[in-house]
Order: C-alpha cells, then sequence, then structure tokens
DNA sequence: CAGTGGTCTAGACCACCCT
DNA sequence: GGGTGGTCTAGACCACTGG
C-alpha cells in the first residue's frame, strides 16, 4: 500500500493522524489509543508499518506502550527540559565571542580539586584559566581544571575556544561519558569583579561542570562565573 | 535465529556489541559502522532486526545514520543537557516539601503581565503567590499566574502542590505544548528577605517558566525566587 | 483463554549518494 | 551502476496481561 499518491511515508501519516487526534482532545491523557492490529486495518497497512509509527510518538512522548495491555496517551512532561549550554549562548544580542586565556600552567592538586577530580592530592592538574568577552564587554571567567596527562599536549587555541567536554576529550583520548552539571547563585568577589568590569555584589551565576569517562572517572571539572545582568540560562521542554 | 539461549533479543545485542566497540575506541567518531545488509549477514539475523538495534543506538546518540551513505559513529553532545524541574528537586538533603499558600485571587493584568501572557492589560488574571518550605526552612517563593477562565475552579490543594505545567493544564483544559524556563541570577530583596528568612542581598537564583498551547499562546508565567544557600539546579547530559 | 505489544523473517522496491 | 539507508509486506512466534 506504498502506491501511487501520498509522498510522505504511511507510518509517518499515522503518526501525524494520532498526534492530531491527541491535540485535539480526541484523545486524552490515559486513554488507550487503537490496538497495533486494529491501525493496520484502518490504515489497511501491515503491522511492522503501525510499529513504526507507534515508535515514533512514543519517542516524542506522546504514548507509552506496555506489553499485554496496549499503548496509552501519555502528557508529554513539562518539567523534563532539555538545556543546551555552549559558549555561544553566552552571547546575549551581540554575534561575536572574543576569549581571552588568562592563565595556564600545570599545579598540584590541592584538597578541593583532588576531591573533585577524585585523584590524589598532589596530583598534576592542567589548570587554565580564561575569560569570555561579548560586545559589551567581559561576560564570564572560567576555569578549568584536568588531570595532566604527558605527551597529550593541547594548543593554545584549544584551549581557549573548545567547548568544555571537547577539551576534556582531547586531552583525554578518552570518550567522555556523561557531564554532571550544577547552577548555582553567587555574587562577584574581588577578584572576580575585577576581571568582570562590575562592583563587587553584582549577582552571579556560577555554572560547574563535571565530566565523567565511562568508567565513572572524574576527567575534568569546570567553573564559570557568569554575571548575572549579561547571563541567562534557557532550556526548553521536549525539542521534537 | 531467535533460537535457544539467549533471553536478551538479537537486536539488543547487536547494538550493545556495537556500543562496547564504540566506547572502547575500536569505533571512533566519525567512523562508519559496518552496513545493515553486512551486520546481517555476520549476526545471522535479518535486515529489519539490524535495523531495529541501529535505531535504538541513534536514538541514544552513539551514531546518525544518513541515507545513501552510511550510519557514522557520532560522540554523544556532551553540551546538551536534560534538567528535570520539580518542586522535589528543590529539596536538598530534607525529605519533606511543605507549602505555604500565602495568596490568590483575580487581578487586572497590569503591563508586565499582559506583555508576559500576550493578553490586553486589564484582563482578568488567577495569581497565587506560594512560599516552599523544606526542612531547614524557607527555600522559595513563587508567584503564578494564569489567564482567568471562568467555570474551571482551582482546589486549594491543586494550587498549593500542583506542578506549574500541570496547574495551567488543569486551568486551561489545553494540552500545553512547551515551557519556555529561563534561570538568572539575582539578589533578594526586602519582600522576599522576609518571606525567606533570610537577608536583603543574599545571592538567589529566579527561575522562570512561561507554559504555551500549540497554537503559540502563553497560558500561564511562573516566576520563582529562590535561595542561593540551599538551592541549586543540576542537569546531566543525556539520560539513557 | 483471547488480546495486546515485542521480536523476527525473507523477501521487495524506493530514494539517495558516489563514482 | 552499485551500494547505502528508508519504507513496507504478510506472515510467524513469543511474553505479558487480563478476565
Amino acid at each position: 500500500m506504498k502506491s501511487v499518491s501520498s509522498f510522505i511515508p504511511a507510518y509517518y501519516r499515522l503518526a501525524e493522524d494520532l498526534k492530531q487526534k491527541i491535540e485535539s482532545g480526541e484523545l486524552k491523557p490515559g486513554d488507550v489509543i487503537p490496538s497495533e492490529s486494529q491501525l493496520a486495518k484502518q490504515y489497511q497497512v501491515s503491522r511492522m508499518t503501525v510499529r513504526q509509527g507507534v515508535a515514533l510518538l512514543a519517542k516524542e512522548g506522546f504514548i507509552e506502550s506496555i506489553q499485554g495491555k496496549g499503548s496509552f496517551v501519555t502528557v508529554p512532561r513539562m518539567d523534563t527540559l532539555v538545556l543546551r549550554f555552549s559558549e555561544n549562548n553566552l552571547l546575549g544580542e551581540s554575534k561575536t565571542l572574543q576569549v581571552k586565556l588568562l592563565d595556564v600552567g600545570v599545579i598540584a592538586a590541592d584538597r578541593k580539586i583532588s576531591a573533585k577530580l577524585a585523584v590524589s592530592p598532589g596530583t598534576r592538574i592542567l589548570k587554565m584559566k580564561r575569560l569570555l568577552l561579548a560586545d559589551e564587554g567581559p561576560v564570564a571567567v572560567d576555569s578549568r581544571f584536568l588531570p595532566y596527562v604527558k605527551g597529550v599536549p593541547l594548543l593554545e587555541r584549544e584551549m581557549e575556544y573548545a567547548a568544555f567536554p571537547d577539551l576534556v576529550a582531547r586531552n583525554t583520548n578518552l570518550v567522555s561519558a556523561r557531564n554532571n552539571f550544577k547552577v548555582s547563585a553567587s555574587i562577584l568577589l574581588k577578584e572576580e569583579a575585577e576581571l568582570l568590569e562590575a562592583k563587587v555584589g553584582l549577582p552571579a551565576l556560577c555554572v560547574e561542570q563535571i565530566i565523567y569517562a565511562s568508567n565513572d572517572q572524574p576527567i575534568g571539572w569546570s567553573k564559570m562565573i557568569c554575571r548575572g545582568d549579561r547571563f541567562t540560562l534557557t532550556a526548553v521542554s521536549h525539542p521534537f
């Protein structure tokens, strides 16, 4: 039944049909949708094709299939949000992001760093500090800490511009597996205020990232202090 | 080939095999994985079964399929984070979240509200203000604004405890479609400080949510001020 | 037990990409 | 043209749920 007209796939039509029934309220959250064999008859397609459409809706969060029972309409969860955090979205209106490498070097892990990166105190740690500037001026200062890996030189440009997860991956030759991301409220301390050309005490967002390898070993820690008047974080529920 | 042993599905085994090859570095980002027909031969399964496995890996972000070219290993994007925001994760260690309804009523939309909710100034708006308390004490104050819908009474308990998106859905009889979520840095003003039993000027997180219906009409606005010393937001990259 | 979704087959034709 | 992934079929058996 792929015949003649309709350039759009059958499974897609079916999915859109059901989606429309859900959005219009004809099918309400908790309702069962027709069984796969019923849909196959209705739409004159094979069951595997129905399954493809149903799987699409499930992936998009509109329905949930339960073996032996049926497929049920769900409310897309609006408390599950997707947050894209790249340095580019530190920019507000401004189009250009500049990065200034303030400091880079190898240090010995102090107590705090050794805790964060789960290494012994004294371990050699690659540290770098950067200043991020938009058109309006400084937006954030960022400190990054990676266990020092010998024989893996990082280029200055990488240190300046690479996104933190990418930098970590480059440094360790490992596929990083997880990014633990934390946002907290803070105010500018003296040193930060000077770098960010703002007053001490200005509200600030503190964004902390810890990258883990697949073996759950932390392989990178980053802490970014952002001027609250020049930066907000945004997220949106399901990005279909 | 579903025979005898192996309680785990063939497509799942195949997916795990490939995943392991990716995580071990045998397959690196950018590499092509074997074609579907090759995999079908290798694993002695039908091509549809291979496709199911490949689709699973694609859904999980490990590979990307491109028609006419092949399927390629991708780096799971670590700058795409999933943030679960329910009032329960306002709790730190504490187990009990209490909510106190401070104020509720119908008001006329002022300039700010009419802008946020895209309604004419003066439109009747249901407003409520709540205080959220954990074991340690107050954590956040939350103001919620919904266009007033007559004939849809909300119970006090709903107003107290319903998550904001759910509350909006209940109020409008609409399936809400999108949640625009914004986090910014702030400090406690006098009124907030009093309610939160903290000093004026304490760092705070401001969480703003605007819920949209499927027709892109805003149908709810919420603004929550959280004590920075008692609340942080966390997110994590792909939640498989 | 009947009905549901989950897995699987062995084919087929298509759209697309590259050479 | 030859290879790739995308769509689709018409069956089959399985695992699970419920009455």
